[in-house]
DNA sequence: AGCAAGTATCTCGCCCAGCGAGATAAATTG
DNA sequence: CAATTTATCTCGCTGGGCGAGATACTTGCT
């Protein structure tokens, strides 16, 4: 087999795996009576909860890519349902800072454990040199998605930038 | 380091890396005045083409987890832009055949085509022993994740899942 | 053949997530 | 202490997606 056709493979392979991905949140989103969108702001609230960042609607609304109004939504649903709270900085009284109950990363987990569980124990049938390459591998993935394709097109603030985005008329095809 | 903790990194990654994939369609959808779902159909047609299937708006819906309705929606915005043609099967005269035409699958390769050229890149960085070694991964990572999380909770039928789910007034989590 | 049942797609009317614009409240600056 | 900036919320609207039902064609039964 050529390279160029294992590096496409793969390229496929991840791609599957992404739709999968979302195809499962979605699931679990039916199932608690939530949309996709509250389930990302879950999963962003869990991750800045266990690196001990705080979190405010200005945070979640500029990594969602919401206005300040699909924000306000978005908590909304969340708090009427119990999974976060809502608290006044007392540092700074103009922020609210949101916290996760422990009923939704009991949820979370409840429902995503047992796959992150599968996904360990695949990892644990290949030995330590192997799951270096694997963890490398998968590192220059992220790090290749993350600075975004066709290089640096437009990225105005690393933070708030899917809020506008331009639009070419008529973008020529190659 | 101790393996489990490798398995989590590995998880970790994973879901980063789904993140922003998923943000980039969103950037590709925002440029192209398409909306993330139609980014979504575009690929599934794609995908039937790549592998030679007829594709039809029952199967584009059942794929996405549209209702009819929304399906007629999502075909009659991408026919507006050009992307796909409407075409009677000639054999069964109930069915619409659906096929992509050039511009799509050009304006795709010039949006993912840089990306999907750095990931064979990376892989190339790799000797073939890694490769495959890579590939068996992500593979089983694919199985895992296809069949959906916390093992055969429901799939009715394993197209038109999407549709209809069941909802737990009160699940309990663990 | 001819009619009932099934299948694939489309039309109509509604709901609600998210957007733009603007309001409010608190911190910061001169 | 007024003016400005920052963080969040309220209001009205647009449009994607849903449920229900219509339409057109195929298939099965007698």
């Amino acid at each position: 087999m050529d390279e160029q056709d294992t590096g496409m493979k793969v390229v496929h392979l991840l791609r599957a795996i992404t739709v999968e991905l979302d195809r499962i949140g979605e699931r679990f989103a039916g199932l608690h009576a939530l949309h996709p969108t509250d389930v990302r702001a879950l999963i962003c609230l869990l991750d800045a909860a266990r690196a001990g960042l705080p979190a405010t609607p200005g945070m979640l609304g500029a990594r969602l890519g919401l206005n300040s109004a699909g924000t306000t939504a978005v908590i909304d649903r969340l708090e009427r349902l119990g999974h976060v709270r809502r608290e006044r900085d007392s540092g700074d009284r103009r922020r609210v800072l949101l916290t996760v109950e422990e009923s939704a990363v009991a949820l979370g987990w409840s429902f995503f454990g047992p796959l992150i569980h599968e996904i360990v124990t695949i990892m644990g049938r290949f030995d330590e040199a192997d799951q270096a390459i694997i963890e490398r591998f998968l590192n220059d993935v992220h790090e290749a998605v993350a600075q975004g394709p066709a290089g640096p097109e437009e990225r105005p603030h690393p933070a708030a930038s899917a809020s506008v985005v331009h639009v070419h008329p008529e973008s020529p095809p190659v």
